[in-house]
DNA sequence: GACACTATATTTAGAAC
DNA sequence: CGTTCTAAATATAGTGT
């Protein structure tokens, strides 16, 4: 048997920048997810409190925070004196307010918009499975071995996706890569400037519907 | 020999909220330094910036930050360093249009997303009738293609959208009105660089003794 | 260029120190 | 608490689709 080696395995690797900007781009959203999930866990299994900032090497910015990543970050910097004195300063922290609560808002709709944008691929395939044929109206054994297994994958993706959201709804994706340099230029909120739209309740997003 | 069992190994464990408080404690201080070392990985291999925050259920905070917490966590929160109250006056007032502009748009976006997560509810629905029974053969059709088209369409228009905010802001940053050079970022920092105690290793684990 | 696969490298649950 | 040990669970490097 001519047994073709699939695969090398997993291979040790020096723990310093790697040279190839290929791999090191793979590499870098692999881990990134990776440890976005560790993080997850922790939070999960041991009910803490979890905020990552990731800035890519492209000065793409990534995070994950349960419950929210505004809402650590924020405790973490009330719980550092930060050295300052001066009026400035009051001003500084009245605006970093305003830019914290903007952030946040942000950053939700950010995610949601992330998660309905991976439903819609799910969608998506399987519109273009059933473009290609109408499986879904034939009797399954009529269904090509090829059209299952794009179900199978689309329903577990799918139910993936659903779970994860269900699930808790603070938890955090990881932001779409430039989105947070919209901050920098909106973030700045006059003190009789509002957010229009949302729900005087709070935390929820003021389009109707629950989130959940 | 009877039975020396040294190890049952490592047992899976469910991704709920450990019972065991004794467990919990363990799993957390292990988790955590995984995670911290993962990060620190993550900044060595890929020359990413990364900075983790996490407060362990009893409160206690424990943070890791390359090159340091506080630097990645002021550039998440606004990635343009203002400089001094004489400037932010001009630039608020230059900004207003465009916060406005950004409300508008956020609104939007959140009117619509509301509109997506209806839509999804059905799927959801669908979702969990084929838990039960062979959906394909029914639901789907009753749902009809040409719903799960007009939530592809949505989407995409949802997607747009985003993508021509996210595009009309980037190019407001990357051209700031000409009193604000571009080249103010990184200019000044707004506090001093203060580095919360970051090892050789990259760790930092918070400021006191005891976890609980 | 995001995913799937497979062989290894790592991580870590459980128990004891 | 942090460490150590063992064995099983995960994560992921390299490769192909």
């Amino acid at each position: 048997m001519a047994t073709i080696r699939k695969s090398k395995g997993r291979q040790r690797v020096e723990m310093t920048k790697m040279a190839k900007e290929s791999n090191l781009q793979v590499t870098f959203s692999k881990r990134r997810s990776g440890l976005f999930k560790k993080a997850s866990e922790l939070s999960t299994l041991c009910g803490a409190e979890t905020a990552i900032i990731v800035f890519s090497p492209g000065k793409k910015v990534y995070s994950f925070g349960h419950p929210s990543v505004e809402s650590i970050v924020d405790r973490f910097l009330t719980r550092n004196p930060l050295t300052n004195a001066g009026t400035l300063q009051l001003f500084e922290a009245h605006r970093s307010a305003n830019i914290r609560e903007l952030n946040m808002q942000l950053t939700q709709v950010l995610n949601e918009l992330g998660a309905e944008k991976k439903r819609s691929e799910v969608l998506e395939k399987i519109k273009k499975a059933s473009q290609t044929q109408c499986w879904w109206a034939a009797p399954i054994e009529g269904l090509g071995f090829e059209q299952l297994e794009l179900l199978k994958v689309s329903l577990e993706q799918l139910k993936a996706n659903v779970a994860r959201q269900a699930d808790n709804l603070m938890f955090q994706a990881a932001n779409p890569p430039d989105f947070f340099s919209p901050n920098s230029i909106g973030a700045i909120i006059p003190h009789d400037a509002k957010i229009i739209g949302f729900d005087p309740h709070g935390f929820n997003f003021g389009y109707g519907g629950s989130l959940f």
